[in-house]
DNA sequence: ACGTTGACGACCA
DNA sequence: GTGGTCGCCAACG
């Protein structure tokens, strides 16, 4: 578990029903900017044991990208649920369900570890 | 240590 | 809108 996968995992967490992320964007949260495909590892392997809103992270077209076919409807249903709309050909309105999520409310957060002035 | 692996992203045709 | 290339970088074997 390092620095980066605790942030990830952190940031996933936050996001409220009903809203989505993208996979660059955590990965931008977590001041790795360019690490957008390692956000897909980690919800890859550690999204049941820390029971992470998967679902509610699509790539940067507002595209549902799932290649696993029952877990792209799972994902689908999910978020139907929550009220994000999907358009027939997978796509989610950005604008519209984004989670603009504030990075300086995590870092605040881990004032606790980092001494600043 | 090194090559491979991704549910990516930006860019171009 | 669709599809391909290329760069990215942390985790894994």
């Amino acid at each position: 578990m390092t620095p980066f996968t605790r942030r990830v995992i952190h940031i996933l967490k936050q996001i409220p029903a009903g809203k989505v992320m993208t996979y660059g964007q955590v990965a931008k949260a977590a001041r790795s900017p360019r690490a957008a495909r390692q956000v897909v590892r980690i919800l890859h392997s550690m999204s049941k044991k820390h029971h992470l809103p998967w679902h509610r992270v699509i790539n940067a077209k507002g595209q549902i990208v799932i290649k696993d076919d029952e877990e792209r409807m799972e994902q689908k249903w999910l978020l139907d649920l929550e009220g994000v709309e999907i358009s027939l050909s997978g796509y989610v309105n950005l604008e519209k369900y984004q989670f603009h999520y504030d990075i300086q409310t995590d870092e605040n957060e881990f004032d606790q570890y980092s001494n600043k002035d």
